[in-house]
Order: C-alpha cells, then sequence, then structure tokens
DNA sequence: GAAGACATTTACTGATTGGTCAATGTTTTT
DNA sequence: AAAAACATTGACCAATCAGTAAATGTCTTC
C-alpha cells in the first residue's frame, strides 16, 4: 500500500470512527467501508488503537488549520479573532454531518487519563489553548491566559451544546459571552 | 427480584457504564459485576438499552437533587446561588470516581439524534436549563433565558475541561466566567 | 403438605470482536 | 526470464457480543 493510500485509509477511518464511534465500528466494518482488507490495515497499524491515534492525529491537524485559517479569513485584528471563532464554530455547527467533537467522543470512550487517546484528546485541547493564547495576548488582554481558557470553555460548552440542543443558538449564545469576557478583560 | 433489588442493580450498572462506557461493557461483564444473572436482568430490561435509559433517568434524578441541594446548601440568593452552580461543580469534579458527565458521553456513544438514548440526554440538560431559568429569573437577571443558557454553556464546558485538563482550574475559570456574564447582565 | 407462581441458574445460540496465518498475486531487481 | 521482495487475500482463531431456553430453586397460597 502506498503513502498515499494510507493516507486515504486514515482519513475513512477518521469518517468512519466519527459517524460511529470508536467501540461500536469493528475492524471487519473498517475494513469494508474502507475498501481495504483488514490483512492489509494491520500491515500498516498493529491494533487498532493505533488506528484511532493515527486518525486522531489526522484530526487534530485538519480541525486546527481549519479554525486558524477560517478566523483569519473573518477577521484582521486579534480581538475581532478571538469572536470569529465562534462564527467558524457556527459554521461548522451547520454542516450536516456535525456530530461533536472528535476528542470529546474519544476521551468518553478511553476515560482513563493515562490511555494514550485520553492523552492525545487532552493535547488537542491544549494545542487549541496555546492558539487562543496568542490571540489574547495578542489582543493585550488583562490575564490573556486566563482569557483564552475561558474562550475555550465556551467552545467546548459550544460544542456540547450544539450536539444535544440548537446549534445555532450554542454558537451565538458562547459568542456572546465571549464578547463580555472580553469586555471584562479591559478591551 | 424485588423492586429494591431491581434499584439496586440499576444503580450498579449505572457505576458500571459511567466508569466503562457503554459499548465497552457487555452484558455478561454487567451480569457479573453486579451479581444478577444475566437472566435475571433480562426479566426487568428486554434489551440493553432500556437499561441503558434506565440508568440515565436514574443519573438524571440523583445528578439534578444534589445539585439543587448543594447549591441551596452553598449561597442563599438566586445571584449567589448562580454562582454556586460552580462552587458545587468544583466539589463533583474533586471527587477521585469523576470521569466527565454521564450524558455527554451518552451522546458520544449514540449520536443519532433520534435515538432515544441521545434523546434523553438532551432531556437532562433541558432540564438543568429550566433550573437555571429559575434562578436567573428569581435574580431578575436582564435576558434570563440567555443567561441561563450561557451559564449551563459554562458548566458543559467545565465538565469537559476538568475531564481533559486541570478540575480544579476548570471550575474556577467557569465560575469566573459567570461572575462576568452575571455582572453584564445588571446584577 | 401439595400446587402453582415466580426467580434464578447454567448452558447455549449465531453473530461479531480484535487479531493472525498460510497461500496467492504483483512488482521490482538481477 | 528467474528470483527475491512486497501486497493482498479469504479463511481462521479464541473470546466476547446481545439475547434465549430449559431446567432448577424458592417462595406463596390453598
Amino acid at each position: 500500500m502506498s503513502a498515499s493510500k494510507r493516507d486515504e485509509l486514515v482519513q475513512n477511518a477518521l469518517k468512519a470512527f466519527y459517524r460511529g464511534g470508536f467501540h461500536a465500528i469493528g475492524m471487519d466494518a473498517l475494513a469494508k467501508e474502507t475498501g481495504v482488507s483488514k490483512t492489509a490495515m494491520y500491515k500498516h497499524f498493529r491494533t487498532k488503537e493505533e488506528l484511532i491515534l493515527a486518525t486522531l492525529r489526522l484530526r487534530d491537524e485538519q480541525f486546527r488549520n481549519w479554525l486558524v485559517r477560517r478566523v483569519e479569513a473573518l477577521a484582521a485584528t486579534p480581538q475581532e479573532q478571538l469572536l470569529a471563532i465562534f462564527d467558524a464554530l457556527a459554521e461548522w455547527f451547520r454542516e450536516p454531518e456535525f456530530r461533536s467533537c472528535m476528542f470529546i467522543k474519544a476521551s468518553s470512550e478511553f476515560q482513563d487519563r493515562s490511555h494514550p487517546i485520553h492523552a492525545a484528546s487532552a493535547e488537542h485541547k491544549r494545542l487549541l489553548l496555546v492558539y487562543f493564547q496568542t490571540l489574547t495576548h495578542a489582543a493585550g488582554a488583562q490575564d490573556p491566559d486566563g482569557l483564552a481558557r475561558r474562550i475555550l470553555l465556551l467552545k467546548e460548552g459550544a460544542i456540547v451544546l450544539a450536539h444535544l440542543h440548537d446549534p445555532e443558538m450554542a454558537a451565538a449564545d458562547a459568542r456572546a459571552a465571549a464578547q463580555a469576557l472580553i469586555k471584562n478583560a479591559g478591551l
């Protein structure tokens, strides 16, 4: 299997896991959905866990790239970009394939903090926090690290409620709350 | 099996599902852990899904009762109680058995909005929102319904980050954000 | 104490779980 | 064209999945 075929496998596995859950989808179903035989899959990933970790790495890259690009397209100044995060989220929530956050789901199914999949999920959130911190610092907020953590808090809450209640309202509420917090940080 | 034994079964199943996840724990393992034979379980619950729904009903009752009582014990006025929500959450996060929210996990594993388990999770959050609304209305906030939704947003975000990052910090950040929102609502 | 009702157990179903293996292509190198 | 390297396959493994059946035990009622 070529490197591009391997990427394609991870891409398809990502979609399948995102749609169906990690425990719910077996390796047989995965092989059938991706069009790759099971043995070929096990040539590249020694265990199901390794394949999951590979999909999470891809998803982390995809999501953070998408978010940064989208935010930069929507707003120019760091302060406006902090708000644009929630406009980007609203766009994501509107996608018909939207089914919450891959990493919230991963940490829901692999709850032990010491589990590699849980750790990968925590790391994704940490990297997002770092991005938010660059924005709050650049915007010149008071307590920039604290503001970044609160923005992340709103983002996670918005995802959960977009999945369970109304996507549009979740994004709008989070945006409004972020606006209040930003004003409160002297901006 | 007596009614109390049935309750005991649901209690133990709740613990097992909360610890291990819904798909990850099979009915055999569940029977062994609860000390009830598998056939006895199927006498009371026709399917695994029905048992899960029963555990969610119990959890909804337990959690909302606990939260209301704790909040009332921690603060007297509606406005203070809105903040006390996050002090109660901090206590919950500190428990060594804390492993995120049962309903976030349930909706992570059963993602289809039409699925009864997903619907039960959404209903739990809706009932929490109703409780928050009684507080924001009683406190005399501007846009009380909106404030309640934003408080709920913060609560969900705090749970996610308490599970993935630092529990103490998640609670404190959410509390600080709530304080800003409350002040912003004219209180 | 016998009869019937209810509870509980062990043993089992076919399907599926994650993972492996020997056999069979299909290239690439010599 | 022969040989060595690599890819791919379907069949297979023991274990577990959700769910069931028949048999055994334990009450209650008369």
